[in-house]
DNA sequence: TTGAAAGCGCTAACAG
DNA sequence: CTGTTAGCGCTTTCAA
């Protein structure tokens, strides 16, 4: 193995100088600097990882804690995982895996082995074990979702967030619809299970919803579903019974797409002329839908890097924690369209309640 | 920060006999034990990772090397990583995250950094330039996946492998559907890119079809498809045209299963009434699949599983490198059942060809 | 602009 | 069964 003394040696200068060198803590003269550098490429020479780690008490080495739970999605958080691996690297720094089932115990075992020099947790709920922890730690920690009502409530909580707008992307989705046309609109949410964890996301987008359903006048009836055939049959059987008007529906729930869109072409409702269908997904899962879905897209890829980028600022003591949201993305495709003229809502028709 | 000599001055011993606690590598009376273990509670105390790191060369950490790349299955690869990282943390290792796309330099990088104990990295191809350095390097590494023809290649190549026995499943796939009587099988493969890349799991399953197929009479046709609607439909077509009589379909491409199913619903094509399908593929898919599959079931979780433990005692000296193939396991559902009665293939009967 | 030297916290001979 | 001690390879004062 080559070691820093080797290089010096090779150089013919101290073990400090090439230490600066490699840091770029001082000044070097240009000539000491290319004969090291060139000592450096001749020996193939690499710092000892754990060595420094001891004498600087700096890792180079980002923990990056990955939720393992079913029921959330695997693309979008492998997008993000993989978003933070090649950022992290961008900027010399490695990531070291972790699965939330570990829990607390491993937010204290990074802290006190010192193996890493600060954490991304994603997928924190809102009474997560997890984040006491990580607010008692020295490292700082960054969390992808926000594990709290509003971003304000983090800011307060003093953590440090990254995230999709949520709200803004459920108040996205019926400026979309209502320009359209449509005033009756269903929501196929994630299964009753998310919500329960306090997992933010959820219950924000909904809120979006609700508030811009109120400002647009448009009637909103939410569903949660699991993802199979059978749940969204049922959720969305009920849907027209109870409300036969509907004209659109919006849906957060990835697994429940591709099935929904069969049981919508079964039924012979065409989408859009039928019905129009907006969805919260990633762009990819938008674009090869068996329909090309209008969708706020859920950028992974962002959110890995920002959340990367964010971290590495706060571990040069530039930036404060704070939470930041990304706007939403809305791009319409093939799943919506006008709200098909003949929509007054069969009720109204009937009399049943009308005015 | 807690370090060893601060618990060593609690206990009232030395630092080496702190030590000697931790590793268990020398004995220590039971009352000293116990003291000293209990003032490392007491204290909280961690091992500093570098400080080990550097002292034992001795990282505890293992770097999983994983795909980028698309037009790979990223739940399957997803599920194999967290299935390294939490067998891993079993035998008191964490996982270092790196990308496919570092390429050799990563090799380099950890080998030369001494940033972890060894290597696990998938989706090598058959003229990977990260072989020769995985070869050169002192650290032991394992693949996972066979980038060589046959295990016994790579084995000479002095390669440490774990994959699943495509060609056994492939064999399993027609004994399958030859003990149902059919005669006449089509195979829809992986995208002609994945073949290209000398990934070596869809040429090997192929052998094993062909071999199979050779063994009990059955007609062979092999079209590799994208996982698109109408990459599959004309696949399908073309199939239907050049074998009238065929009665079953091997799958091996899991984006293109759904797309494959609606076809065959769309067609008026019943499975398994007039169509078997067979599916290589993980067991959630085809547990979930609007028809449920009888399919070979790749075994992610296994796969992760036994590449950490391979790994683990090679690095405690125990195995040498080898080659170790998980045996396929063929699970009958919905998909699979007896060749069509009328199912002399059309072609006979039109006496095109025919004796 | 450079060097010398004192650790960082731990492990593993060596010595008792 | 336990203690003493010499590093592991690097960073970073302090001194020149």
């Amino acid at each position: 193995m080559v070691t820093l003394a080797d290089v010096a040696r090779h150089a013919g200068v101290s073990a400090s100088t090439v230490s600066y060198v490699l840091s770029g803590k001082r000044s070097i003269s240009a000539p000491t600097r290319e004969r090291i550098q060139h000592s450096i490429d001749t020996l193939g020479y690499r710092p000892h990882a754990g060595a420094r780690a001891l004498a600087s008490s700096r890792t180079g080495i980002l923990a990056l804690m990955m939720p393992l739970r079913t029921g959330l999605h695997v693309p979008v958080t492998t997008e993000i995982a993989m978003a933070v691996t090649t950022t992290a690297r961008s900027h010399g720094y490695d990531v070291l895996l972790l699965t939330g089932e570990e829990g607390p115990e491993a937010v204290r075992r990074v802290e006190g082995s010192a193996i890493a020099d600060a954490m991304i947790v994603m997928d924190v709920g809102r009474d997560d074990p997890r984040l006491p922890c990580l607010l008692a730690a020295e490292r700082p920690a960054l969390l992808i979702g926000l594990p709290t009502e509003s971003a304000e409530a983090a800011d307060t909580a003093g953590l440090d967030c990254v995230d999709l707008d949520f709200e803004a992307a459920g108040a996205r989705c019926v400026e979309h619809l209502s320009g359209l046309g449509h005033t009756r609109v269903a929501v196929l949410g994630e299964p009753s299970a998310v919500h329960e964890r306090g997992t933010g996301f959820a219950a924000r987008t909904l809120a979006g919803l609700r508030a811009a359903a109120g400002t647009h006048g448009v009637g909103l009836l939410h569903r949660p579903v699991d993802g199979t055939y059978a749940a969204v049959a049922a959720a969305v059987t009920r849907v027209f019974e109870e409300r036969p008007g509907t004209t659109a529906l919006v849906v957060q729930n990835e697994a429940a797409l591709e099935p929904l869109l069969a049981l919508l072409r079964h039924q012979g409702r065409a989408v859009p002329e039928d019905i129009s269908v907006v969805a919260v997904c990633p762009d990819q899962v938008a674009v090869h839908a068996s329909v090309p879905l209008t969708a706020v897209s859920v950028p992974a890829q962002e959110m890995g890097r920002l959340a990367v980028e964010r971290l590495v600022r706060r571990l040069a003591g530039e930036t404060p924690r704070g939470t930041e949201l990304i706007p939403p993305l809305l791009t319409a495709r093939a799943s919506s369209g006008p709200a098909p003229s003949d929509s007054v809502p069969t009720e109204e028709r009937r009399g049943r309640g009308g005015r």
